[in-house]
DNA sequence: TTGACAAATAGGAATGAATCCTATTTAAGA
DNA sequence: TCTTAAATAGGATTCATTCCTATTTGTCAA
């Protein structure tokens, strides 16, 4: 991601933060720039081992709660999983998502062809609904190649 | 469920087991009782503390490690979750989620206009898919009515 | 039917993830 | 500045899951 374009996010972040009356913690945008720059839906984890190298003594606890409370205010998503450890998606426009069993990868896509998934009559009734997302499983193509050497 | 149609479905479910050289024994025959009789996409405690009615000195690694097993080989489906302890399907035909942010209900729904949710060409090619679902994030209608209180 | 053996189980220990607790620090408005 | 509520660090606790090992039990072949 280009600076420029990380910078607006931050000020967006910001603003958002700003607008929900939480503090601008350094830790916050810490926090927040190391989700933007992620490419692999993070977890919790990840986040704080990688955030530790500019704030060394930062807590798990602290990048956790940070996490659950930009999920909160919408700066986040939580992505779905099958099971193990929470993960975090920093890109909150409408995307899908393959996960790859054998390695855990998540990979986004977009596709037009869903861009309208329209939800059931009888559904949208008794169901409001908030977010849509077509979760394909499978096999990535390095998974795929690594199980056809057996 | 009806008890024929469960015979059925444990029927089919134990030649499973055989052809996988699994042996027949009475515990999973009972934990997969549990979850075709489950509507509630089940955890593997609630699951523990069912199958203890019938089989009380059963132990949690045992209930959980077959559920791991039954998953392998395919009788009941790791449902997709926003962290929290893992989940289970005993349908493992062709559906579609709808998940309420507020009380963690799953509620399963099939769509015509779903059905053949056509895979993009350029992920097919690289990346093997093995099943496709609709996710649906929002709020049921219990707990709409419940929000719409305050 | 019986005996042998690998597979499965029970129960407890260990690990991993998430949350809670509390003393201390800090952002932000007066 | 000063004040105050919010946020943080760090450790303790809880909950979910996996691991370990002695014992039991399906299954298959004799």
């Amino acid at each position: 991601m280009q600076d420029t374009k990380m910078d607006q996010r931050v000020q967006l972040f910001i603003e958002t933060c700003r607008r929900r009356q939480l503090k601008i913690t350094p830790q916050r945008v810490g926090i927040y720039r190391v989700l933007i720059q992620s490419k692999r839906h993070p977890t919790a984890d990840l986040v704080f081992k990688t955030v530790k190298k500019e704030f060394p003594n930062i807590s798990f606890d602290t990048v956790n709660r940070t996490l659950s409370t930009f999920a909160e205010i919408g700066v986040v998503d939580v992505v779905e999983t099958f099971g193990g450890p929470k993960r975090f998606d920093p890109d909150i426009t409408d995307h899908h998502h393959l996960h790859c069993m054998a390695c855990g990868r998540i990979i986004d896509f977009e596709y037009e062809g869903y861009a309208r998934l329209e939800v059931p009559k009888a559904i949208a009734t008794t169901f409001k609904v908030i977010s849509r997302r077509v979760v394909l499983k499978g096999l990535c193509d390095t998974c795929t190649a690594k199980q056809q050497m057996f």
